[in-house]
DNA sequence: AGCACGCCGACT
DNA sequence: GTCGGCGTGCTC
């Protein structure tokens, strides 16, 4: 007998091996098999017996599964995939499908079990609920939940899930980031107990494994997890849940370049399972959708309880400076809040921008050997660079000029923070970020001190925006709304917007009323306008308008050709090879794809490889792909890489 | 992706 | 004459 493989590299199967005597090879296992000269891993989607002709047929090294972990459907998901996306079937399988060995239940409830009681829905939840509910049973299965934040979206997707559960069928509760799971890992099992599971890239391989089969086993009914989650199998799926759909974390950034969004939308119309995305600031394109009557809309208006939207206040000021960390009317409102003892979040958006180091006297900044991007200050004395991790003590003059006017200009989460303790110095201050946020079980540790009110200021990253429910902050300040604002990147406005909205949220969530405070240098930005409105609506329209006029999504679908390489030279050579490519194969047969470049990329330069891209356009979006899979053969130069995006989430 | 094969330039 | 650059092609 033989069996036909897929290989985890970007090469098109499947392979065929033969299958020793001893073996039990079925489809939805994995093997180790012996390929070009290695020996790898293979995922089996066929056994047969036909011999194959024309090569010689090598044997299975061994089997790894008992049992299989796969089968037809998430073969059948993998081909859709990687078509869409021009990735490959079997480096699909080798990211959706967990690489541990044994599987292993030692994973760790990263809480102490707490008696719950049961939530009741209030009269507007429970009116979404029953509309899903209903309409779902007639064949309208997307649902777009737009609802301002602390509506209590979640309690329509648990009520939602326990009704489908009951039935015997399972669910997928998508989140955009890992930090996100613990929360709602906690009050998911609340309600599901040990049919509930976790699944993101934090846990060991055989953990993965062990999730991954107790739910594919159906022994487990809801899976929480990142976007790789989407790929999750179970006996009947019955609902996935995209909780803050707007959210660019659905976008995988490295081959394959799927969104999660996208696939549970094919998903649910394939297996016949609800879909629903939430929101408070609803991604333009699922909006769109909605008003077209392709994803049914649900709002909720109306906090949970008692409490109402905060206030919104625009400060400006006149610099990035250290002296203008906090206006004095962020230290006003601050000292308020702390002297209520309520508690106050401040957000610096993008550790990764600031704070330079700059020369006053020719105006050049730090700049990182690899990456032609500005160096990051960092607290030990060094700067460091957010892109490739290159690192180097502060210069003493200035690498270009020679200059000893060497300062530091803008702030880091670092840098605020040790400003904050100087001008408040009997406060306890926490700072989340990428770095705090890393060593384990501090997350953890940081919300049980935050709803304890132990932490008087939390300052941090996009982290601090993202759906923690803490009800004794009151206060709201972002540092600097100009970061990201101007990014060349067409979705830049609307990433601010939410992200604005987003922290906002987290303010007056409790019984006392909330304030936001946003100190900007521009404060004359349109966006503002609806940000101190709250008022959605009035940016979507405004955003609709520029992606129509200038012919964005979606209006049309977007590709990205990015050819990269450490020899700019090579680089420029194939980018005009691909164009030319392009060019005459529109002329023959696509001429409703527009074409843009090609171009430098906004980011230059990353980790010492030259970037250049082609932007393409249509309305079509099967037109892109034959487009780009009759051309994407003429980048073959060696060390130039092709690197192609379909729906790119940014251009940088 | 990795790796072998094989074809032209420059050098002990 | 050979070493080694990198373009091309293959992997069951």
């Amino acid at each position: 007998m033989y069996a036909d493989v897929y290989v985890g590299y970007p090469l098109e199967g499947p392979f065929t091996y033969f299958i020793p005597e001893q073996f039990q090879v079925s489809p939805g296992k994995r093997v180790r098999v012996n390929f070009a000269g290695r020996n790898i891993v293979a995922f089996v989607c066929r056994v047969h017996d036909e011999t194959p002709t024309g090569y010689k047929v090598k044997d299975i090294v061994s089997v790894i599964d008992n049992d299989e972990i796969f089968d037809q459907r998430l073969m059948d998901l993998a081909r859709y995939v990687s078509s869409s996306y021009l990735s490959y079937t079997g480096e699909l399988l080798a990211m959706a499908l967990p690489s541990g060995t044994k599987p292993s239940d030692r994973y760790k409830i990263p809480f102490e079990k707490k008696h719950v009681e049961e939530k009741i829905l209030s009269p507007e939840q429970d009116r979404v609920f029953d509309d899903i509910k209903n309409t779902c049973s007639d064949g309208q299965l997307r649902h777009l939940i737009f609802g301002i934040t602390g509506s209590g979206k979640t309690e329509v997707y648990i009520s939602m899930a326990r009704h489908l559960i009951k039935q015997g069928r399972s669910v997928i509760y998508l989140v955009p980031e890992i930090s996100l799971t613990s929360q709602i890992f906690e009050r998911l099992y609340s309600v599901f107990g040990d049919e509930l599971v976790v699944y993101h890239s934090h846990l060991t391989a055989n953990q993965r494994l062990h999730h991954w089969m107790k739910f594919n086993t159906g022994k487990a009914k809801i899976a929480v997890g990142t976007r790789s989650a989407v790929f999750m199998q179970c006996p009947d799926l019955g609902m996935i849940i995209i909780d803050e759909e707007h959210d660019g974390s659905y976008k995988e950034h490295s081959s394959p370049r799927y969104n999660a969004r996208r696939i549970a939308f094919y998903r649910s119309k394939k297996e016949n399972a609800v879909l629903i995305m939430g929101s408070a600031t609803p991604s333009v394109e699922s909006l769109y959708a909605a008003e077209n009557g392709i994803i049914k809309l649900h709002e909720l208006k109306n906090r949970f309880g008692s409490s109402s939207l905060p206030e919104i206040e625009i400060v400006k000021v006149n610099s990035s400076r250290e002296q203008d960390i906090l206006s004095s009317k962020m230290k006003l409102y601050t000292k308020k809040a702390v002297d209520n003892s309520k508690q106050v979040i401040y957000l610096l958006n993008r550790r990764g921008f600031a704070p330079f180091v700059i020369c006053q006297s020719c105006g050049e900044s730090v700049q990182c050997p690899n990456c032609n991007i500005s160096l990051n200050f960092h607290k030990e004395g060094n700067v460091v660079c957010h892109y490739c991790g290159y690192s180097r003590r502060v210069p003493d003059k200035c690498l270009n000029c020679g200059s000893d006017d060497i300062v530091k200009i803008g702030t880091g989460t670092q840098k605020a923070e040790e400003f904050i303790s100087k001008t408040f110095n009997d406060l306890t201050i926490f700072r989340l970020d990428q770095d705090s946020s890393r060593k384990k079980n501090s997350s953890f540790e940081f919300i049980d001190r935050m709803q304890k009110g132990e932490i008087d200021v939390l300052i941090g990253t996009q982290m601090v925006a993202k759906g923690f429910d803490f009800p004794g902050v009151v206060l709201v300040g972002v540092l600097l709304a100009d970061i990201g604002l101007n990014l060349p990147d067409f979705r830049a406005s609307e990433r601010i917007f939410s992200l604005l909205m987003q922290v906002a949220g987290r303010s007056g969530r409790g019984d006392s009323p909330g304030k936001v405070l946003i100190q900007t240098i521009d404060d004359q930005q349109e966006i503002f306008r609806y940000i101190r409105n709250h008022d959605y609506y009035g940016f979507y329209k405004n955003e609709l308008n520029m992606r129509r006029s200038l012919d964005y999504p979606p209006f049309s679908r977007i590709a990205r050709l990015l050819v990269r390489g450490k020899d700019e030279k090579k680089v420029t050579n194939s980018i005009k090879k691909l164009k030319n490519s392009i060019d005459s194969e529109i002329t023959n047969c696509s001429p409703i794809v527009k074409v843009l470049g090609p171009s430098e990329a906004p980011l230059s330069k990353i980790s010492s490889n030259f970037r250049h891209h082609i932007i393409l356009k249509s309305k079509s979006v099967a037109e892109l792909r034959k487009l780009i899979s009759r051309t994407r053969d003429s980048v073959s130069s060696r060390d130039v890489y092709l690197e192609i995006d379909i729906d790119p989430h940014d251009m940088l």
